[in-house]
RNA sequence: GCGGCGUUGGUGAAGUGGUUAACACACUGGUUUGUGGCACCAGCAUGCAUGAGUUCGAUCCUCAUACGCCGCCCCA
């Protein structure tokens, strides 16, 4: 048999009406943020990535899937959505639109690693990208969407860390400082962290083993050495998150892996327990200088990535049954095969009205069909009858309260659509119809 | 890239170096029922991840491979 690749998933079933219901959830906020969906490749020339992410990150140094196509080209499968956003961004002329442009974007991204809890090579991904604006409101307007998000999918324990590197002159003068002050402690730092030191002093920071000792408590942080210029502007950052009443903690220790943040950066957590190793469940920062680095005009950005395997994750931590709704409106029956025929059209005539209905496909017995009704929880069972549809009538019956109505045929569409509409469990006494979006009120 | 544990039917799983691999749920058929949901009866793994080895004989022991889970690294 051939079974799926590692670290993969098949998303199916409940499952895959959750993972809709997020995607809607992401949908429908960001557009009330005016953010734009934007699909890129999920495969890029690999220098885009080499040189946007960065040739030293791990990401890139050891996580890619690269290829090489058939017209002898190198290419990569995104292990991540900003290179290929900001790739875009540059090669439509996009800067000569109107800036700021807002573009959010949510699909697979491909990492070469060992799968475990909250982390596949295949994973899922949202997130939102502000170009051109270097105004802190927009640091701190894509934090609280990133956070109004999370808490419109019902999360409660969420932590949010920000920090600042600052500008390149000052994240220049802080990582001077930080290696010389590291440099007489080397040996009694752990193994990881002599490495990290050659490779990427700043992750020394945030090292798990080392975090509580003397060491790195008096290790000098990114704040210390942001400049006048610098300081302000994240001072203006944490004004405008108190505006917008999300809570955050200022942790100077924290850092990104990815190169090309300044300025602002974090990280919002799920803090419940259960959630493993990988309790982060979105990250972003502002990265103002990719657009040029990747040949684009000089152009301030600001974004955020979310895991949404990670999300589902937390949600099952947090006890949180995201109530997807899939029940069958009505499920129609026959026996004989006149009454399939109609059976047939009349489901046809119910779906484009609106109505999620369903029938046999297997020519069961009547009881099996009852038996299907239950199992796939019909709200209305029909069970279509020869003398009755020479009437124009059918028997409906509400499977909840077992009453049973002789209607019409003609009424049908009018009964379900009356019945079916304050089935709605918004808790917000709410009456819409088909185009439902309760969760909106919530 | 490194480490620990795991892999038995549609599902959850018990189990043993040697004829018929427990039990439950689900599923299918039947009986009963004023058209089902209850009850009862029956059916449902020639096979225990794959490959090789040890053995008279392996699902059970050994090794390798694949995949899964968890952790490290790193990251969302």
């Amino acid at each position: 048999m051939i079974t799926k690749p590692k670290g993969t998933k098949d998303i199916h079933g409940k499952d895959a009406r959750k993972w809709q219901y997020i995607e809607e959830i992401v949908s429908n906020v960001l557009d009330k943020y005016n953010y734009t969906l934007i699909r890129t490749p999920l495969f890029e020339a690999s220098d885009l990535f080499h040189r946007g992410v960065g040739e030293t990150t791990d990401i890139v140094s050891k996580e890619t899937y690269d290829f090489i196509d058939r017209g002898n080209r190198n290419m990569t499968l995104r292990p991540e959505g900003t290179a290929g956003v900001v790739r875009s961004f540059i090669e439509n002329k996009m800067y000569g639109d109107n800036l700021p442009q807002k573009l959010f974007y949510i699909g697979p991204m491909y990492r070469y690693e060992r799968p475990q809890k909250g982390r596949y090579r295949e994973f899922y991904q949202f997130g939102m990208e502000l170009l051109g604006s270097d105004d802190p409101i927009g640091d701190a307007e894509v934090i609280s969407a990133a956070y109004n998000i999370y808490k419109m999918l019902g999360l409660e324990k969420l932590k949010v860390n920000i920090n600042s590197l600052g500008d390149s002159e000052s994240r220049k003068d802080y990582h001077k400082a930080l290696v010389e002050y590291l440099k007489p402690h080397i040996n009694e730092l752990c193994d990881d962290c002599k490495e990290r030191y050659q490779k990427n002093p700043l992750r020394v920071l945030d090292c798990k083993v080392d975090r509580d000792s003397d060491i790195l408590k008096k290790a000098p942080t990114p704040l210390d050495y942001l400049n006048k210029e610098s300081k302000e502007r994240f001072e203006k950052v944490c004004e405008y998150l108190d505006m917008l009443k999300v809570p955050y903690e200022v942790n100077p220790r924290l850092v990104r892996g990815l190169d090309y943040y300044n300025h602002t950066v974090f990280e919002i957590d799920d803090t419940a327990k259960d959630m493993g190793s990988q309790n982060t469940i979105g990250a972003g920062g502002r990265y103002n200088g990719l657009v040029k680095l990747l040949d684009g005009p000089d152009t301030p950005c600001m974004g955020f990535a979310a895991g949404i395997d990670r999300v589902m994750v937390a949600l099952d931590a947090e006890e949180i049954d995201l109530d997807v709704n899939d029940d069958v409106d009505l499920f129609l029956m026959y026996v004989n095969d006149e009454e399939k025929s109609y059976a047939l059209y009349l489901c046809q005539e119910l779906r484009l009205a609106g109505f999620r209905v369903d029938t046999d496909y297997l020519g069961r017995s009547l009881k099996a069909q009852f038996k299907q009704a239950d199992r796939l929880k019909a709200k209305y069972t029909i069970v279509l009858n020869s003398k009755d549809l020479d009437n124009n009538e059918v028997k409906i019956k509400n499977n909840k309260t077992k009453e049973e109505e002789i209607i019409s045929i003609d009424a049908l569409i009018y009964y379900l659509d009356e019945n079916l509409e304050d089935e709605c469990d918004c808790g917000d006494d709410c009456h819409c119809g088909d185009d439902c979006h309760c969760h909106d009120h919530k």
